[in-house]
DNA sequence: CAAAAATAGCAACATTGTTGCAAATAATTG
DNA sequence: CAATTATTTGCAACAATGTTGCTATTTTTG
């Protein structure tokens, strides 16, 4: 059950009330969330500048990865165990959907291989698409 | 010379000071263009909100199209001439250059095929790459 | 060139993001 | 477990970004 302080430990975060209230809001939601969610969904009030704090500081430690987004609504999702402190290995495929809005992770999809013309060096490719989900497309 | 007006014209807008001076700065720089670099950039001193109008209406006539970020900084870039209003054909690569901070359509580059589970609707797919462009890294 | 249509600029405001600092809270250590 | 230390929070103030309504100006059209 404190299966959240866990994950606060783990990452050498110390354990206090507004991360382990944002961490429970990643666990119990299904798809990513924005700032704005947070600050909406987090049950009491917490400073916007809190949350700013927060969610860097998780992204740092690899608990959420960013998602990003063609119109200015950057948004956060939990980050499966394989992402580390300063290594982000969210090699999936991000769906935005455009009925319910929700902006999911497909872990099932994986990033497909891209050939560069040579002399470029690649870090990481990001992948968003944009589409119907599963649940609202039936 | 007045390539730039043509553009305008076909696109059906109307051929205003701002929208050449913004036209002429994407068809001058190479790589894709933030607001913030167009407010700077754009020579005479137009309002922001001219600059906002501008972009939507160049965006919507696919004049230039926008590039997702993940740290709330959209770019805009010229669309190749398979764009047209309300259809946005870009399906090339953007990268962006960690030395050089310039992103740019790799458009020799074409995103490649993704395998979606059934149930889900895919209108289109966004690509961006993070690592360092062939100027830099040599 | 005049009338109609479209656009630009201004003002005011809303939202989003940042920084420094003092007070409160959490971790550590004896 | 209490006291010290380290960390985090909230506040205030600010900066940047984005939006809307309205009027004046510019562009287009006939």
């Amino acid at each position: 059950m404190s299966n959240i302080q866990n994950i606060l430990r783990n990452n050498k975060l110390s354990v206090t009330e507004g991360r382990k209230k944002i961490l429970q809001l990643f666990l119990n939601t299904e798809g990513a969330l924005a700032h704005s969610d947070i600050e909406m969904g987090a049950g009491e009030n917490f400073d916007r500048v809190t949350i700013y704090r927060t969610l860097h500081s998780f992204v740092e430690k690899g608990i959420i990865h960013v998602i990003p987004s063609a119109d200015n609504s950057i948004k956060y999702a939990l980050c499966k165990d394989e992402c580390s402190e300063g290594h982000h290995h969210d090699h999936h495929v991000h769906l935005v959907c455009s009925v319910c809005q929700k902006t999911l992770c497909l872990d099932e999809v994986v990033v497909p291989v891209v050939n560069f013309p040579t002399g470029y060096y690649i870090e990481n490719i990001e992948v968003v698409a944009n589409g119907i989900c599963k649940q609202c497309n039936s």
